[in-house]
RNA sequence: GGGUGAUUAGCUCAGUUGGUUAGAGCGCUACCUUGACAUGGUAGAGGUCAGAGGUUCGAAUCCUCUAUCACCCA
């Protein structure tokens, strides 16, 4: 006999067991493309959003992972070979800057070591701890083909990441030039528009006048919040509608400080109502002004330098921009050109990483032309082809798509792909896989390969690609035949714009498909006062000591379950007690189970036998029986219906209510009453293998959210060795038709046994005095199923229990009740104060007449009787049939108990 | 300024195409530890479904406006 479980519960026990590394020796979750490709196997894949390198574990990814194995787990269940596919990104501004840090300890800097020292520190430190958050994946338990594991910048990828530079080059989507880019003094890299994040910012708008060199003693003033770069002002631009303006439109204004003449230019960019309605114009350190310039051939000048600092001809070189605006401020309001100053919040780009105020730069960089790869990728979410899930992303998406901007992609760092670009001695690009390939190209070896790297999201972008073994150069492998398009991802909405959007363009530009067919965002987790997790604010739990506490089974089931698609989660550790408690009573409801098999089967084999050719359809059903079964097959049908649907945490919540409220509170009650009543050795046998059978199909279907515990139990079924896997069992699916043919007997008796139980506890009949129940029944079927569950509703009432017709006049001194038409008389001879009973009589009557009066007044409704539907007004006649006859009941009782 | 979403019990949220006397968990109250489980069981209290209009025989559900909050993009 399979032993029985441990008599409690312990989550460190049975997730050590059943760990990562136990599968991965046994290769139980390797997906092999040739079961797709030779085999008659449908492949399911699923790509892991690569954690950055620098990462660790939070709640965010266990949110995401638990996901992702959700449904890789499902359709691995359900017969698809599943493929989920692992990862990390090189994380290019991230990383080198750990590793500077840690060399600036030691008072050494990235240019002390020159670029291939450095990159060899960045390597060992990458080989030390960039294992860190992959080894923290594995304790979530989760199934993925960890052989298959990439880092972006594995020879595999990088040679991908070439090709896709190099194509893109030659096809005339990338091109080198020199434009403003939001610039990170801090890392001193370019940034893309993505990486910039705005936030609210308490600024002082400077009114500043500009004298006119034509006009003696008369000014024009402009407002703004970076007086610093008044000193590059090239012009003051008015909109050409403005009339306070008009005739200064060719005047010549004296830059303050700097004394240059500059124009006053008319631009329809200009707003009329902001400031005073004339704008300096500055074209290296603002993406508008640039524009502007432009259109009106204006030169470029510079004052704030790569680090921040001023490099002006005026004596501020060398201050910080923040300093320098100060300074500028007091200079310019000692030399009467400060007219007044305001408050001012308005929103201001940082940069991701370092969290400092980008500086609009100017400078030569690389850069992608979206437009033509944005119109292809948005038409495939806009068919249908891909589908968002909740889908009111599209529209988020479709907006960045239809606005789309050219993309930064080249980097000044040491850390990530070198742009395959090199130069030759006049300076002509030559663009290439290889230095090799360039020299070829060029017809000289005196080259210079650009200084840059590629964004890391350069290579994130052909993730779907990579993993498969995508480089660039070879036909499709059996990888990509089997596996691509992949079919699920599951990420946050943040990146929708840094990834999602990017993985579709290159999946349809290098692959000529999608690169994934559903898309999942997941909800955004906050603390419970729905602030943002960040470490500065110290609100983020670590999910290694959440896990500790409470299980990673708890937790995993927890997060999806509090997890609604679309919206925010509040998360505290203590709603982990809720999947805790809940993997405690499986378990002892396993326990309960196992225990009444031990008692009814003497040996495995005679259990084992019988159960493993078991099914409901061969065992002659008692009510409750049925009744559970119908519940169990309907449970199915609307879990497979959320999965179709992506309704995670709705998966969560069916197989809880229907293990709890059902199987639980109502049918293991009335299995140990059905056991210790019953002689019949048979019936024994098949109710154990029923309760059995039940179990195990809860098990399956809740493993794909809680996978350790399940295992376990699933282990205790049968015999089973250590190798095999619930994660390889059929997912159960419902048996068509099953729950409409049911009677639905025992719904009735459980309502008898609710009402009966309400009773009790409404009058304080004490616990341990048995009471009597008389169940009057007008119709002979409700008297014979009262009867054959007279056992059930005596064990579970602590009340006798006596069957009459209906003619019976009410006992005296009784509390009675109404259900399903039958009436319930409990006396109470001596017990209980009859006030009560009245009182309670009354207000049921209240409530049930001004019901009826509702309902009379519908159905009195020409409206209603005309335009609704035939089964709906008949739904309402018999309701409205039911309460009469409640009512009537009721007040009968009344008048009884009054006289 | 443009867009997206939210507002239902003290708290966190369900409520599937309009047709129930609006549900759950946590918390609260009362009672219950002899054999699965107190990380539990049974019963109970608690809601003008943000506000105002509208559509409809009928609105938590559809439409409009308002208020508050959140996020995204300028």
């Amino acid at each position: 006999m399979s032993s029985n479980l441990e008599k409690t519960y312990n989550h460190h026990d049975v997730e050590g067991r059943w760990n990562s590394a136990h599968w991965e020796s046994l290769g139980t979750f390797d997906a092999e493309s040739s079961r797709v490709i030779e085999g008659d196997k449908a492949s399911y894949t699923v790509l892991m959003p690569p954690p950055n390198v620098t990462g660790s574990l939070t709640l965010g990814h266990v949110l995401n992972h638990t996901l992702q194995d959700i449904f890789i787990r499902y359709q691995r269940m359900s017969g698809r070979e599943a493929l989920w596919l692992p990862g990390t990104d090189h994380a290019g501004i991230a990383t080198q800057t750990v590793v500077e840090k840690k060399l600036r300890k030691d008072g050494v800097s990235r240019y002390d070591l020159g670029r291939k020292e450095f990159l060899e520190h960045v390597w060992k430190w990458r080989d030390e701890y960039g294992g860190l958050i992959l080894k923290q994946l594995r304790t979530l338990g989760i199934s993925c083909d960890w052989r298959r594991n990439l880092f972006t910048m594995d020879e595999g990828a990088s040679s991908a990441v070439r090709h896709a530079f190099v194509s893109l080059y030659r096809d005339g989507l990338i091109y080198r030039g020199k434009r403003i880019i939001n610039w990170c003094p801090v890392s001193q890299t370019a940034l893309s528009d993505e990486e910039v994040i705005m936030k609210p910012r308490k600024d002082k708008l400077v009114f500043v006048r500009y004298a006119l060199a034509k006009r003696p003693g008369e000014y024009i003033t402009i407002a703004t919040v970076r007086p610093e770069t008044i000193l590059a002002d090239v012009a003051i631009a008015v909109n050409p509608e403005d009339p306070r303006y008009r005739d200064l439109v060719g005047e010549l204004a004296v830059v303050p400080i700097a004394g240059r003449h500059i124009p006053v230019i008319a631009d329809e960019y200009v707003d009329i109502d902001f400031g005073t309605g004339a704008l300096k114009i500055t074209p290296a350190h603002d993406p508008n002004d640039f524009e502007v310039a432009g259109r009106h051939n204006l030169p470029v000048l510079s004052v704030v330098g790569r680090d921040g600092k001023m490099i002006d001809e005026f004596g501020y070189a060398g201050l910080d921009r923040f300093e320098a605006r100060e300074r500028i401020t007091e200079d310019l309001e000692s030399r009467g050109n400060l007219v007044k100053v305001e408050e001012y919040e308005h929103n201001v780009g940082y940069s991701e990483r370092a969290d400092v105020v980008v500086e609009p730069y100017l400078s030569e960089q690389w850069f992608v032309t979206m437009k033509p790869l944005a119109e292809k990728a948005l038409e495939v979410v806009n068919d249908g082809q891909i589908r968002f899930h909740p889908s009111h992303w599209i529209s988020t998406y479709r907006h960045w798509m239809e606005n789309i901007r050219d993309w930064c992609i080249s980097r000044q760092l040491w850390w990530g792909h070198r742009i395959p670009a090199w130069y030759d001695q006049e300076g002509k690009i030559w663009v290439a896989e290889s230095y090799e390939d360039a020299c070829h190209l060029a017809g000289t070896d005196k080259l210079v390969q650009d200084e840059d790297v590629l964004d890391t999201w350069f290579s994130s972008w052909l993730w779907p690609l990579t993993t498969l073994g995508w480089t660039g150069k070879d036909e499709d492998n059996k990888d990509i035949q089997a596996f691509y398009p992949t079919d699920t991802l599951v990420t946050g909405p943040d990146i929708i714009f840094f990834w999602v959007a990017r993985m579709i363009m290159a999946g349809l530009y290098f692959k000529g498909d999608v690169p994934f067919r559903d898309v999942y965002f997941t909800s955004i987790i906050r603390d419970m006062k729905g602030r943002k997790l960040s470490k500065s604010l110290g609100n983020s739990p670590d999910p290694l000591k959440v896990i500790d506490a409470y299980g990673t089974d708890a937790l995993r089931f927890t997060i999806v379950y509090i997890a609604p698609l679309g919206q925010d989660v509040l998360f505290g550790e203590e709603k982990c007690e809720f999947g805790r408690n809940f993997a405690t009573k499986i378990w002892n409801a396993a326990r309960l189970v196992f225990m009444q098999r031990e008692k009814v089967f003497g040996s495995s084999d005679a259990f084992s036998d019988l159960y493993q050719g078991f099914t409901p359809e061969s065992a002659s059903l008692s009510d409750a029986q049925q009744w559970i079964t119908g519940r169990y097959q309907e449970m199915l049908g609307s879990y497979h219906k959320a999965f179709a649907q992506f309704r995670m945490n709705d998966i969560t919540r069916i197989v809880y209510d229907f293990f709890r409220g059902d199987y639980c509170d109502w049918y293991l009650e009335t299995l140990k009453i059905e056991l210790d009543g019953e002689r019949d050795e048979t019936k024994n046998r098949h109710a154990v293998c029923l309760a059995v059978y039940l179990l195990e199909g809860i098990l399956k279907v809740l493993h794909p959210v809680m996978p350790f515990i399940t295992e376990e139990i699933w282990h205790h079924i049968l015999e089973r060795d250590s190798s095999e896997s619930i994660a390889h069992a059929a997912m159960p699916q419902a048996v068509e038709g099953w729950s409409d043919d049911m009677p639905k007997h025992f719904s009735s008796v459980q309502k008898i046994i609710s009402e009966t139980r309400s009773l009790r506890a409404v009058f304080g009949v004490p616990h341990d005095m048995k009471a009597s129940l008389v169940v009057s029944a007008p119709e002979e079927s409700a008297r014979r199923i009262v009867t054959a569950n007279a056992h059930i509703v005596t064990r579970m009432t602590d009340c006798s229990v006596t069957i009459e017709d209906g003619d019976l006049p009410r006992p005296p001194h009784s509390a009675s009740s109404v259900v399903d038409g039958n009436e319930l008389f409990m006396p109470l001879e001596g017990l209980i104060s009859f006030e009560k009973e009245i009182a309670r009589l009354e207000k049921e009557a209240d409530n049930i007449s001004s019901y009826v009066t509702r309902m009379e007044k519908k159905l009195s409704n020409k409206g209603f009787v005309d335009n609704a539907p035939d089964e709906v007004i008949e739904g309402e006649r018999s309701k409205l049939a039911d309460a009469k006859s409640n009512l009537g009941k009721v007040q009968a009782s009344l008048e009884v108990l009054c006289n």
